[in-house]
DNA sequence: CCCCAATACCGGGATATCCCACTATATCCA
DNA sequence: TGGATATAGTGGGATATCCCGGTATTGGGG
């Protein structure tokens, strides 16, 4: 069929579902999706706090996304922003008491969610997609802007 | 790894990257990737103008969503809104002889970035990832508000 | 024929997302 | 060491996206 031959489409229309469905699922806990993938992407780092731009790195964001997102979750005391004292241009984002604990609310709801949606659409062809999404979310050589700061690191 | 284990965030890392690629690709159209995947199903269904909730069931958007996405193109006039004569609360959504002319200007754009695309990531591989996100995309049992609205039709 | 439930849309409000231009800081090198 | 360049983040502006509550219209009983 002619419809549902673009890439990205697909990709998008698969997105708002899912995003939905995760939401749906988080509820409870007053986080959005996008929230809940920050602060566990914070706690992963555990005693080395991100930066801004680390952030923006791992969850394959802009910076200034970064920024402008962290502000609900700061305004409700789940993270603090403090300036790197190595490097004062840099600003290291940390989880609250609180951050920690909401965090720890909404983990089993995301579980809940994972393993509902994995129950249908197969444990393994979900790891196997994820993979294929990883590794379009990690190609360089769809943004070249973006190869280029991958580059500068390596 | 424990990283890149959810499901929602992996998809939306993809998303987001990729719809860069798409962004980048249609620049020279004036249209981003929303944009240019509302003409195309506006164009697609030829005479039978959509309204703005079948917009929203085959973009798999929130109606609202749709009406304002609709707003800067209507400005830009390359979409007009009229009202259904044969049911007043429907807005019938059509392309202006501008809007098909954009659609015409970024659909070999649209059709680079493609083949870009699937070049590297593989013609078959993507045909199949489309289809698992088609599934994941219209899967009822996901959100269950949508599976209702959707038995409502049949 | 009239009332009521259902439907289609809109307006407001919130988060999500990008880009651009700007500031502050750090680094490199002539 | 001092100035050019590079890097980290912010603020503003635009689109994208959802939900909720309200309005207009429709269609089905009674």
């Amino acid at each position: 069929m002619e419809r549902n031959r673009c890439n990205c489409a697909a990709l998008r229309k698969a997105s708002r579902h899912m995003t939905l469905f995760y939401d749906a699922a988080l509820e409870p806990s007053g986080l959005r999706s996008t929230q809940f993938a920050m602060l566990t992407e914070i706690h992963r780092r555990g005693d080395a706090a991100p930066a801004i731009g680390d952030l923006a790195e791992a969850l394959v964001m802009d910076q200034s996304t970064i920024g402008q997102n962290l502000r609900p979750l700061q305004r409700d005391g789940l993270v603090t922003l403090e300036r790197d004292e190595a490097d004062r241009r840099s600003r290291l984002v940390k989880l609250t008491r609180a951050g920690r604990s909401r965090l720890a609310d909404a983990r089993p709801l995301w579980l809940a969610a994972q393993e509902k949606f994995e129950d249908g659409f197969g444990k393994r062809a979900a790891a196997e997609l994820r993979n294929q999404l990883v590794g379009i979310a990690g190609d360089p050589s769809l943004v070249p802007e973006r190869a280029e700061l991958q580059k500068q690191k390596a």
